[in-house]
DNA sequence: GAAGCGTGGAA
DNA sequence: TTTCCAAGCTT
């Protein structure tokens, strides 16, 4: 299995691609890069992570920076959690380490939102630690260079995964190495039409061999994402000349925790809101209706439809936690892309 | 252990 | 159009 390791190193040293955190060891810059790129491609993320270190260069801007702030940097992106770890954790870092990254693998994986893939990323990368990453790609490049048919996104198929990777890790250099695993998965041993013709492992991939490339890796399916309907209401008034909407901070929900967005109403099914929105009424101003919205989530397809409530006056609403926002005020809330698509039908941004 | 958490691109 | 997937973590 030496071959194997010595020629995914060279492998990786000619055909690595230029990306801006490979140019660096600085433990907080590779924490933010491989942070943004859980669960996330590098053409969605790139630009992000330039963005990002460009706003927040160091540990200590970021913590002190404002959850909004933050967030709206992090908008679009998606798994908002990730972000106000982030946060969290660089206040934890300036509070309690007194500035300093942490070194060691134990206490790297105390940070929020920080796991076994992550840790082990930065270690590696950063402190040269002799730990193996065990992400997406090297699931895959793993499973099918051993011919490992156990689900990977099981226990039991990490640990083979696992104990796989041990034949073949290089514990001199093992930042590259794991970069070089990933890579390989990223760009030839790909999910899907992998470039076996171009690969440089046909005699070593027991896979390849057996002719089971694309079985592999087997994963367990995931469950059919539930539905959820929704009218978000959308209050609109004129105030001291000026055009605003009500808005609320996501503090207790699970997702989206952190953004802003319309005071809305869960309904059961597309039957139950059509009634609803055909049921004329007009409490406090005229209502119209604003463009549907289909919205596709990993484990939720969300089903909205936004009505525009317009004030004549300033009547007051009764809404919990919910504030006026100018148009201009809008502009630095950070909203998911449901509530983005309805800001942009309204035209404010 | 299983479910929840976003978004966009490819097939 | 639908399904799968992408440098995973938390509860």
């Amino acid at each position: 299995m030496k071959v194997v390791r010595e020629k995914l190193l060279e492998w990786y040293k000619i055909n690595k691609r230029d990306l801006p955190w490979r140019h660096t060891k600085d433990p907080y810059l590779i924490w933010i890069s491989e942070v943004i790129f859980q669960q996330t491609r590098i053409d969605q993320g790139l630009e992000y992570y330039k963005r990002f270190v460009q706003r927040f260069p160091n540990v200590k801007i970021l913590a002190e920076s404002s959850e909004d702030e933050m967030l709206k940097v992090w908008q679009g992106l998606g798994y908002y959690s990730r972000a106000r770890n982030l946060h969290y954790s660089a206040k934890y870092i300036i509070n309690e380490l007194n500035g300093k990254f942490p070194n060691t693998y134990d206490e790297i994986i105390k940070l929020k939102g920080v796991g076994p893939y992550t840790a082990a990323a930065i270690g590696s990368i950063c402190f040269d630690l002799p730990t193996p990453v065990i992400d997406g790609n090297v699931q895959r490049f793993i499973s099918r260079l051993f011919a490992i048919s156990e689900a990977v996104n099981t226990s039991k198929g990490q640990k083979t995964i696992s104990n796989a990777i041990e034949k073949i890790f290089s514990k001199k250099e093992p930042g590259d190495f794991n970069q070089a695993m990933m890579e390989y998965g990223a760009t030839v041993c790909k999910p899907v039409n992998p470039e076996c013709d171009n690969c440089c492992f046909n005699e070593e991939c027991f896979a390849f061999q057996r002719g089971i490339v694309n079985e592999l890796p087997n994963k367990v399916k995931a469950n059919a994402p539930k539905s959820r309907f929704l009218i978000y209401k959308v209050y609109k008034r004129m105030c001291d000349g000026e055009t605003q909407y009500l808005l609320y901070k996501r503090d207790n929900e699970s997702i989206w925790k952190g953004l802003y967005e319309f005071p809305f109403e869960e309904f059961n099914s597309k039957k139950s809101i059509e009634a609803e929105l055909n049921e004329p009424k007009s409490l406090y101003g005229s209502v119209s209706h604003l463009e549907p919205l289909k919205h596709q989530l990993s484990h939720q397809t969300i089903f909205a439809f936004p009505i525009l409530i317009e004030f004549d006056d300033k009547l007051p609403i009764n809404v919990t936690l919910a504030e006026w926002y100018s148009v201009d005020q809008i502009q630095d809330l950070p909203v998911s892309k449901l509530i983005n698509s309805v800001l942009k039908s309204l035209g404010v941004v």
